[in-house]
DNA sequence: TGGTGGGGCATGTCAGACAAGCTACGACGG
DNA sequence: CCGTCGTAGCTTGTCTGACATGCCCCACCA
């Protein structure tokens, strides 16, 4: 047994390599997975640790489990959409679904943080940030517009800016961050003027206006991202 | 002890319960929780049942839990937004933050289904549904424009377009439908030509396309709602 | 023919135990 | 005096085996 994606717990990557499975399409929208039992026997652990694998499904909308009789896969969401809850790299998703991602920079500069950004990054007056300006593209189609803040402190004090290239989060654990966490705020903007470069005929824009935070809570990247209206799909499962 | 909201299990009770203590601000963010074993004791249940119930608030991004430490109150949810995970009515989430909601129906008809639409309600060319445009309001502030369809069906044989009025969840649970899931794709949109009535000045929506499920995955409902940019605020949190 | 009850299997909960990670604090050595 | 190390005691993660309870199906009986 191979597990895809490493997990702190044992339930945990359990639970990828059955998200894993689920995603290839190894179980139809219907079918019923093994009972606890069975998996546990399967993946050789005791079925405690099988069910906090499952709740994890479940907690996600791709299984609905029943008393009595199993737990099913619900299998809606559809391969070629970005999972809204899931907190992912943009450029490793858009990789994922096969296509190439480049950011391209427009600027990288290190400024002190201006007054409306301090309390959201839990800054004080004069306090630095690392701001950022970039296009992500799919294979060199434009995808979003993205307004990237990193308070210069979780950057260290040899940082240079001619080390800022890819993803925001490789930014990040290059210097030991790890961002496990976000708040989003979610606006539709339709705005002429904003991009650069190659601009989308119709300026019209999902805003996801994201709060990084670390495994601590402490903020550690404020993005605000523009996603071209109709070149990246956002979908997610929601749950009474 | 009382729990506030009915839930099918045991386990699930108490999440509701913990939710609610921390929604009513009990914890304030980055307290820790209670022990496993505490909790257990408190709530008279077993150590499992309670780590399932702390489960779900992780799920939900109101907790993380560090091996070794204890579980944590992360609390950086906003209350006067409405968490997009959640599905609940509309109507209720704009009560919840103490405003009052009213549904403004323009039409409401039975029709056959459009082709378009056989597929993903699962329909069969010939079949009829419930065709209906809203404008929902909060304190008589138009907050979102919705066109929804059910299919008859779910409706029963006796059934009169004049008894439609509210949420599109009460319309369902009054014929014993009960919508528990959601696949919502997001879309951002600029039309002048959208709305009706009284209409916003900017005509940029933030559009919900959500495909309603019950418990046994049968597709019950299919909406489109139009929310009015900067009159509804949508947020999550996002995980790794 | 139709309803009814039980058997088997599923998940939900319980109890107790051990493994393993984290924190705090005191003993010890520099 | 100060820093380091180890350990005690807490936490969550996992295991085992058991029982409670819900669901489905089918044999059985009226």
């Amino acid at each position: 047994m191979a597990f895809t994606a490493p997990s702190e717990t044992l339930s945990g990557s359990i639970a990828t390599d059955l998200r894993a499975q689920i995603a290839r399409g190894e179980w139809a929208s219907g079918d019923r997975l093994p009972s606890e039992h069975q998996l546990a026997e399967i993946y050789g652990v005791s079925r405690a640790t099988i069910r906090t694998a499952l709740q994890d499904l479940e907690s996600r909308g791709l299984t609905v489990t029943r008393r009595g009789v199993g737990t099913f896969v619900t299998g809606r969401v559809s391969g070629v959409r970005a999972d809204l809850r899931e907190l992912a790299s943009l450029s490793e998703t858009i990789r994922s679904h096969g296509r190439t991602p480049e950011a391209v920079y427009r600027s990288i500069l290190l400024r002190q943080a201006e007054t409306h950004e301090l309390a959201s990054l839990q800054l004080e007056e004069g306090d630095e940030v690392l701001a950022t300006e970039r296009a992500l593209t799919a294979d060199g189609e434009t995808v979003a517009f993205s307004h990237d803040l990193i308070p210069a402190r979780h950057l260290g004090p040899d940082f240079s800016t001619t080390e800022v290239t890819g993803s925001l989060f490789a930014v990040l654990e290059a210097h030991g961050v790890r961002a496990v966490s976000a708040v989003t705020d979610i606006h539709a903007v339709h705005d002429p003027d904003l991009g650069w470069g190659e601009r989308p005929t119709d300026p019209t824009y999902l805003l996801l206006s994201q709060l990084h935070f670390d495994q601590d809570g402490v903020p550690v990247a404020l993005a605000h991202t523009h996603f071209v209206e109709g070149r990246f799909h956002w979908s997610l499962v929601r749950h009474r």
